[in-house]
RNA sequence: GGAGGGGUUCCCGAGUGGCCAAAGGGAUCAGACUGUAAAUCUGACGCGCAAGCUUCGGUGGUUCGAAUCCACCCCCCUCCA
């Protein structure tokens, strides 16, 4: 572990990753005058986290390599009531079996980064349904609810427009979202003397809250920091693409589409998100910038964001993967793959599946999502948007032939840029 | 409970009896260009090879003909009680 001296605060805001702070210079002197313990909560509102989750859990881990304590809470109470931070509708509400799902498949996606073992500042895993749950109405009102001002409440920017807005509305469940959250931290300080809470920027009006709570409820002196939102250049939002939401789980984004993910990032985000996502120093990150400015070609930073993100989340095998993966596809050079090669492919987690042999190409577009009707299929052959082993398919008539398999019964086939479906035939 | 406003194709948003599969914008997709970029240009964008079929909160009705008119119902918002 890194020396606890270190400054970093700083380090954040040189990276960008400081949005404000509660209590400023004193949280400063506060976090290097000793080991503190800090908490960031995550809600379970899939059975994933997905990347934007990411820059605050490093966050996290950035504050541990600092000599700190980090808590990663999962919020199995706060999950079945719903943030309604900045959220301009009224969300659906979960059924508890269904968050209670969520939880445990959030557990590990929050415990990876952090080291829980070694040191005296090994991290926690908390769920705050354990000091939520025991809660009964009367005291949460008059113990809790009684330290809320809701002309304050009712103030606070994150529920402002659900509240001013026309055409929406909020719910007393969801407006109560900010106690829960601000018992939380009150709690945490009680439990284990936790001194600061991070979040995304969204956050700020639940961080405030339980600062707030936590001074009235055991006179303590707690801070807060929030973590800026992540905007991509070309104002579309971060973390989505074509096919969905990049997830952390490799089940449902695998390494190779995660890898090809960050290696799509645009230019004018690459040198931001490379001081967000990875642990690069600010001034390696600055030499990259310099380096690619002054090449006159494609720029490297991509390919380094990439690979240190999979390599991060997936592990150097997921990595290797992915550049399989990769370097196979868009290499054009499809006719040269072994079946070996094709298998491992299918392992890595090329979307893959099996049809008979003389299947009719638009009925293979469709079963595999690569075209979303008939019509699609058609079209896109028609605008010579489907390749298959490296070949343009020039007729909607085309069909897979086994005769022009590789190896014995495989088709890579392309639609438009970089979108891949493996093939095999069955038999 | 009362009064008013509103629910249109992924989103925003036009459309008040036929010329509407439904303007416009956004998003998305494909092609060209390129760096598996950006910007730009071109095209597509309910389903169907087509004839045609199914859409405008729901169910019925009026009509030769409805997203547009009528009845009832559901949902949302605002104000009043």
């Amino acid at each position: 572990m890194a020396t606890q001296a270190q400054d970093i605060i700083g380090d954040l805001e040189a990276r960008g990753l400081i949005n404000q702070l509660a209590g400023g210079d004193d949280l400063k002197a506060h976090l290097q005058s000793g080991s503190r313990t800090l908490y960031c909560g995550f809600d379970p509102t899939a059975d994933s986290l997905h990347i934007g989750s990411m820059v605050p859990l490093l966050a996290l881990k950035r504050f541990q390599m600092a000599g700190h304590q980090p808590i990663a809470l999962v919020g199995g109470a706060t999950g079945l009531i719903g943030d309604p931070s900045f959220k301009d509708s009224e969300r659906a509400l979960n059924s508890s079996d269904v968050v209670e799902q969520w939880v445990e498949r959030l557990k590990p996606q929050l415990s990876q980064f952090l080291d829980f073992d070694s040191g005296s500042n090994k991290a926690l895993l908390v769920n705050n349904l354990d000091w939520t749950r025991n809660v009964d109405v009367l005291s949460f009102l008059r113990d809790i609810g009684k330290h809320f001002s809701v002309n304050a409440m009712i103030q606070k920017e994150s529920v402002k427009q659900r509240i001013e807005r026309e055409g929406e509305g909020i719910s007393f469940t969801e407006f109560t979202y900010m106690i829960l959250q601000s018992y939380d931290f009150a709690e945490l300080n009680k439990r284990y003397n936790c001194t600061l809470q991070i979040g995304g920027s969204d956050q700020w009006g639940n961080i405030t809250g339980g600062i707030d709570l936590t001074r009235r409820m055991h006179q303590q002196q707690v801070f807060g920091a929030t973590l800026p939102l992540i905007t991509k250049s070309d104002g579309s939002k971060f973390g989505k693409t074509e096919s969905g939401t990049i997830w952390m789980d490799a089940n449902k984004t695998s390494p190779y589409a995660f890898y090809q993910f960050w290696l799509n990032t645009a230019d004018a985000d690459v040198y931001k998100f490379l001081r967000y996502f990875t642990f690069l120093s600010v001034s390696e990150i600055a030499a990259i910038e310099e380096a690619d400015k002054n090449s006159g070609t494609k720029p490297e930073a991509q390919g380094i964001l990439a690979a240190q993100v999979t390599e991060l989340l997936h592990g150097p095998e997921g990595l290797t993967a992915a550049r399989r993966i990769s370097e196979a596809l868009f290499s054009g050079k499809l006719s040269a793959l072994t079946s070996s090669d094709l298998a491992q492919l299918e392992l890595d987690g090329l979307p893959s599946s099996t049809f008979a042999p003389g299947t009719g190409l638009i009925e293979v577009l469709v079963s595999t999502e690569l075209a979303k009707s008939n019509k699609m299929a058609r079209e896109f052959i028609g605008n010579n948007a489907v390749n298959i082993n490296g070949e343009v398919v020039a007729s909607v008539e085309a069909v897979l032939a086994p005769e022009t398999a590789l190896e014995g019964g495989y088709f890579v086939i392309r639609r438009g840029k970089k979108l891949f479906h493996l093939v095999k035939l069955a038999g």
